[in-house]
RNA sequence: GGGCCGCUAGCUCAGCAGGUAGAGCAACGCCCUUUUAAGGCGUGGGUCAUUGGUUCGAAUCCAAUGCGGCUCACCA
């Protein structure tokens, strides 16, 4: 990365780089964090997270610095509500109000509920080109991590208590404390903390059982903080420099207030911070999540965008506004707008110079390896004419390849992405106008007159006899030939061919169509009129 | 009640380092010497929500208003 960019007009993430060294110090090396609590399914709102992140450190590593990016699974958290859509939520329900981590996975894919979660991202995020080094807090408070902290914030009991009460319309009462304990009973967080003994004893009352105990801190890994104590602690434990938020935490009165006040009690500083607003999405066609909206995760975008894409999404919005992420016709318009800017990239497309700065730093941030930027532009075919393609060879992505006939080495691995997209574009959200298949032999043929059968056949000569050795355009004569041999409008025979060949009563422009199929295929079809 | 976001062409949005508005779709027109468009080319279309302010100049900055939406004030 050059050094000549320009604050200004720089892509936000250079931006934040920059504040980020103005605000933090000009160090060696830099924390960058996110996190979340993986009760349900880690969907692509939260996934916004985690690439705000991923490009602001990108751009500090690009300017010579190291950078630690972290992420945590707060999997030390309740258990508050069983998901819809899950199986046996009998069983579950027993778990509620336990740590996610001890929340059996009725899916059977994990070794606990929570675990499902964060595996599913886990595997899915190098597709993106995003590694981070995974925190886990449930083994952390378990493994006695923090009980420096836990002491701390019961030290300042008070002093937290103030701040967080400076946003409360209720305020806490005086016997709270800045802690939760899991029943070593139960395992369940139904207590009241009774007292701390001012080192490390801590007594509660198991609420559902009626039970008082007093556990050490230090051997009865029990206790844990609640979030908005929990967070600034582990800024302070792992000196983060930078942590986005969404709009519910960097809001007046919101978590991120209340923990640049409370870190100090730990020693810390808050980090640097920017809010990111959430994602919508248009054209699913009814997903339905546990909380009853839309939901969709980063594996149901992979499959209909390039991972390039996925992240070019991402990179060329403003983190701080709303936008949708489209699963209809759209989605031609991001392929053709992604493609512009590869153009501009590779000087392919004459622009203005300062579009020119914006649309190449878009792309290097937009590709999955920074260090390994491709050096030729992928195979720009339009997406709508590789679902045509698609259709033709019904879904066979080696097929189209083939019949491309000039894919570069370079480009073949990116098409291949773009077209099995493309195709699971077209089997799962594609209008249905959009849809067509060749018919095949096996079809029942559709019923015609005896011209317009003949019609046809005299099409199946020509195109077995011409269709290789003409133009686009010379082979037309011969389709108004067939027509006009047997009496047929042009019209009407147009509308029987489209039959015969996919079914509907129009199509693409027909000489051209016939061409890309090939004489082979079309001959078949039409051998049965 | 506090905070935030949005309001730009019929639709979806871009433009926001201030210098007389852009894209895609839709519409309309033309084209491949004959009525097929899912192809190509082209055209039209916006007092940039309103009002005021700063400025030589504002969609862009500031302030207020309206409408739409989110969020905090429980928990995380």
């Amino acid at each position: 990365m050059s050094n000549d960019v320009k604050k200004e007009g720089a892509h936000w993430a250079d931006q934040m780089a920059e504040r980020i060294i103005r605000e933090k110090g000009d160090k060696d090396s830099y924390t960058c964090a996110s996190g979340i609590t993986p009760s349900g399914t880690v969907h692509i709102g939260n996934f916004r997270e985690i690439i705000t992140v991923d490009l602001v450190v990108r751009a500090l590593r690009q300017r010579g610095k190291k950078v630690r990016f972290i992420y945590s699974w707060d999997d030390y958290d309740v258990f508050r509500k069983v998901p819809k859509n899950m199986p046996d939520p009998g069983l579950l329900e027993k778990y509620l109000r336990k740590p996610i981590t001890l929340v059996p996975d009725t899916t059977h894919q994990a070794e606990n509920y929570a675990r499902a979660n964060e595996v599913r991202v886990e595997r899915i995020l190098p597709a993106v080109g995003i590694y981070p080094e995974y925190l886990y807090q449930a083994e952390r408070y378990r493994s006695n991590r923090y009980v420096k902290g836990i002491r701390t914030a019961l030290e300042h009991r008070d002093e937290i208590r103030k701040i967080l009460d400076e946003y409360r319309t209720e305020p806490l009462k005086e016997d709270w404390y800045p802690v939760s304990v899991f029943s070593s009973f139960t395992d369940k967080d139904n207590t009241t903390v009774l007292g701390w003994d001012g080192d490390y004893g801590i007594t509660y009352r198991d609420d559902d059982l009626d039970k008082v105990e007093t556990i050490d801190i230090r051997t009865t890994p029990n206790t844990k903080l609640p979030w908005r104590i929990d967070w600034p602690m582990r800024w302070a434990e792992e000196g983060v420099d930078f942590e986005p938020g969404g709009k519910d935490h960097l809001t007046e009165g919101g978590s991120y207030d209340t923990s640049k006040k409370v870190v100090e009690i730990f020693g810390g500083k808050a980090p640097v911070s920017m809010r990111y607003d959430f994602i919508k999405l248009k054209g699913m066609g009814g997903k339905i999540s546990s909380s009853g909206g839309e939901v969709a995760d980063l594996y149901d975008v992979l499959e209909i965008y390039t991972p390039e894409i996925v992240r070019y999404l991402f990179v060329g919005t403003r983190p701080n506004s709303e936008f949708a992420i489209s699963f209809d016709l759209d989605v031609l318009k991001i392929y053709e707008d992604y493609d512009n800017c590869e153009r501009i990239y590779f000087g392919l497309m004459d622009v203005k110079e300062q579009r020119r700065e914006k649309e190449k730093r878009i792309y290097e941030l937009s590709q999955i390896d920074s260090d390994n930027i491709p050096a030729e532009p992928g195979y720009q075919a339009p997406f709508r004419h590789l679902c045509n393609l698609l259709q033709i060879y019904e879904g066979d992505v080696e097929k189209v390849v083939a019949s491309l006939g000039d894919v570069t080495p370079g480009q073949e691995g990116r098409l291949r992405t773009r077209l099995t997209c493309a195709w699971n574009w077209i089997t799962k959200y594609a209008p249905e106008e959009f849809k067509w298949s060749l018919a095949k032999t096996s079809d029942e043929p559709v019923a015609l007159e005896e011209n317009e059968r003949k019609a046809l056949s005299d099409l199946r000569g020509y195109v077995d006899g011409h269709l290789d050795s003409c133009s686009e355009r010379e082979f037309s004569e011969y389709i108004y030939k067939a027509a006009a041999d047997n009496g047929l409008e042009n019209a009407d025979f147009f509308r029987i061919t489209y039959l015969a060949l996919i079914g509907k009563e129009k199509g693409p422009k027909l000489a051209g169509f016939i061409k890309v199929c090939g004489r082979d295929r079309i001959v078949s079809i039409l051998s049965r009129y």
